[in-house]
This record gives C-alpha cells, sequence and structure tokens, in this order.
DNA sequence: CATCTTGAGTCTAACGTTCG
DNA sequence: CGAACGTTAGACTCAAGATG
C-alpha cells in the first residue's frame, strides 16, 4: 500500500540517496482527542530536502546568484548587502518567533494532557482521575531558577510519599504529571499543575502543605474543596486554563530559554500518522456529532486569493471521542495497526 | 538505626531558530 | 503552517547526607 509520497534525490555526485516523504495530510490521537490536518502545500519529513543538493538544484542556484547579482546592481548594492536586505525581509520578527514558541507549547500542553487523562491505572484496573493543584510560595520569589528548583524537590518528595502509601519501591519517580508556572502581580512566581496518577491521600490539604513547605496550596478549584477531574468531558476548560498561563508566560517574555512547562518523564504521547490512506480511513470513522472544533483555510484562501504563509492554507478539524468510547478503540485500533 | 531529603551525573525532550 | 536541528533545562537514578 503506497502511503506517503516518496522522493529520492540524485546528489551532485550522481548518487542517488537518502529518501524522504511529503504529504498534505496529517492526523494526531491524544487520548480521545483526533485532530485532523490538511494542507495547501506538502509537508516534508525526514531529511530536509535543503540538505541535499542535485545537479539540478545546483544549477538552479547558479542561476539564481546571476538574477540576484542583476538586481542588487540595479538598486547600487553589493551582492552580500542585497542577500542581507532580502533576508531580512523574510526574517520574522521577535513577536512573531514569540507567538510560534507559544503556539508550540499550547499545542503540545493539549495534547498531552487529553494523551494522558484517563490513561494511568491503579492496581485494582481502575484509571486515577486526574487532579489539579496550584502551589504558591509564602516569600516572593521572583527567581524562576530557584522557584524550579523548590518545584524539583517538591515533586521527589511527593513521590516518596505517594510510593509508600501504595507500598511501591520508595526512591522511584512513579508520578505522571505536567506544570505550568505563572506570575502573580507582585512578581511572585507559582505553579499551576495537572496530576494524572495521584494516588488517595488522607489529610490531602495538610500533608500536601507540609510536603511543600514553601507557601499555599490548593487542590481542585477555588473553592478549596478536593475535588477531581471526573469525566473526560471537563477536560476541555482545564486545558484552556493552562493555556492561559502560557500565552501570559510566552509573551511576558522574562524568561528566554526557560521551560515554559514542565512534564514528568515517559507521559503517554501523542499518535501522530501521515499515512494518507489510513488518513481517510479514519475521517470515515469520526462520527460528526463528536467535531467540536474546524477552521477551514481553503475557504479563506479560495475567497481572498491571499497566500498567507507559506503552506497556503491549512484545514483543521478537530474531534473530541470522549462520549464515544468505541469509535476511540476504533480509530486506535487502525492506528495501530496501519501505521 | 530508620526514615526522609538532597547532590551529582546522565539523558530526554522543550526551546529558539531555520527552511520547506 | 509544519518538521528538523543544535543547544540546554531539568527529570531521573543512585548514593550520600540530614534528621530524630
Amino acid at each position: 500500500m503506497e502511503f506517503r509520497k516518496n522522493h529520492s534525490y540524485t546528489d551532485k555526485d550522481g548518487i542517488q540517496t537518502q529518501n524522504f516523504y511529503s504529504t498534505k495530510v496529517k492526523l494526531v490521537k491524544s487520548g480521545s482527542m483526533v485532530e485532523l490536518y490538511k494542507f495547501g502545500r506538502d509537508i516534508f519529513l525526514g531529511h530536509k530536502p535543503s540538505r541535499i543538493k542535485t545537479k539540478e538544484d545546483l544549477e538552479a542556484e547558479v542561476e539564481a546568484k546571476k538574477e540576484m547579482e542583476k538586481k542588487a546592481k540595479e538598486e547600487g548594492l553589493t551582492l552580500e548587502e542585497y542577500i542581507a536586505m532580502e533576508k531580512a525581509k523574510t526574517k520574522p520578527s521577535p513577536e512573531d518567533l514569540l507567538r510560534f514558541s507559544a503556539q508550540r507549547a499550547k499545542r503540545q500542553i493539549k495534547r498531552l494532557i487529553y494523551a494522558n487523562s484517563f490513561k494511568w491505572f491503579k492496581e485494582d484496573g481502575k484509571a486515577y482521575k486526574p487532579i489539579t493543584l496550584t502551589l504558591t510560595f509564602k516569600d516572593n520569589i521572583t527567581n524562576l531558577k530557584s522557584a524550579n528548583y523548590e518545584f524539583t524537590k517538591f515533586i521527589r518528595r511527593l513521590n516518596y510519599e505517594t510510593n509508600r502509601i501504595e507500598g511501591k519501591e520508595l526512591k522511584q519517580s512513579n508520578l505522571k504529571y505536567l506544570a505550568v508556572f505563572e506570575l502573580q502581580q507582585r512578581g511572585a512566581i507559582h505553579y499551576h499543575m495537572i496530576f494524572f496518577n495521584l494516588p488517595y491521600i488522607e489529610n490531602i490539604y495538610t500533608k500536601l502543605y507540609d510536603i511543600w513547605g514553601r507557601g499555599g496550596i490548593m487542590v481542585g478549584g477555588k473553592k478549596r474543596k478536593f475535588e477531581k477531574v471526573k469525566t473526560r468531558v471537563h477536560l476541555k476548560k482545564i486545558i484552556d486554563y493552562f493555556i492561559k498561563y502560557i500565552q501570559k508566560s510566552i509573551f511576558e517574555k522574562q524568561f528566554p530559554n526557560q521551560k515554559k512547562y514542565i512534564t514528568s518523564k515517559d507521559l503517554l504521547k501523542p499518535i501522530i500518522s501521515y499515512f494518507e490512506d489510513v488518513i481517510y480511513l479514519v475521517e470515515e470513522k469520526l462520527p460528526n456529532q463528536d467535531l467540536v472544533f474546524k477552521h477551514e483555510g481553503s475557504k479563506d484562501y479560495a475567497e481572498n486569493n491571499i497566500a498567507n504563509s507559506y503552506i497556503k492554507w491549512v484545514d483543521y478539524f478537530q474531534y473530541d471521542l470522549a462520549k464515544n468510547p468505541e469509535a476511540e478503540a476504533e480509530v486506535d485500533f487502525m492506528l495501530d495497526t496501519y501505521c
């Protein structure tokens, strides 16, 4: 079965090498969430084509250089100056880069929360319910590095405690979680987190307060009532919260090169497929009533006839199969079998 | 001594960036 | 818009240190 378009290049020395692929569709399954992408232009996978120069590529480069020299002359610039000027035109602004970064982090957070909620199981076979938690510092901690250090130690101590409760090997790290940080008005850092396999803890407030030891603890919502995420349907709200914080922290750009969200290792990963045949098969199985969001970029593109990005347009369809476990199982099966 | 916490080194995955 | 890539934050483990 031909799934993807195969490309192979004959390099400048005449050696055929390094196959790569391209696709116009993509499917991502994260727990009950299924995302379907259709692109206005091929997405390349594998080696970047630019890294493999063919004879034709090199000839084209020579032609392009001649063309640039001509244009540079017309504008009274040297070739180097002209190249620098052209490059500056297409270079993303710092704001663009922040936006890309925020978008990627938000997308990944959403997928990780969907992929891991209700997917971790207790000894008795029942799934853990996700639990959200907020950690604040009583002293005005504004240095992210030292805040993260305290956060890390909290996780280590909590791992020890929950291992004890569940009778597991004490010094292993079994907790699965995701956390984001947020700045309060006064500049103090605090953390919002979600645990995917936190066991039942008696007197959870006092216990967690002691283990944290650096300030306030909030479990669940503002009501200060012990609250779990009871069903998958509630997830969307929680994800919106986490995403809001990310947006803020990235655009305030006070912490370059720092992680905008923190996760435990070995979380369940979203399943990504580029196999066109399989994706179309899966698409047929997705119930219409489970479509929760769509954006049809191709329509805008056709109406306005404006290519506002390299990719031309993206059609995006998001399904939530939370209320439809049979459909989810079927999609899992298909992805498992054919990908 | 038993129980809990942290330091040091290793390695995975997020970030910033480029290029299709 | 996407994936790829080099760099590096920080999760993990093992063992050593702190606490009582």
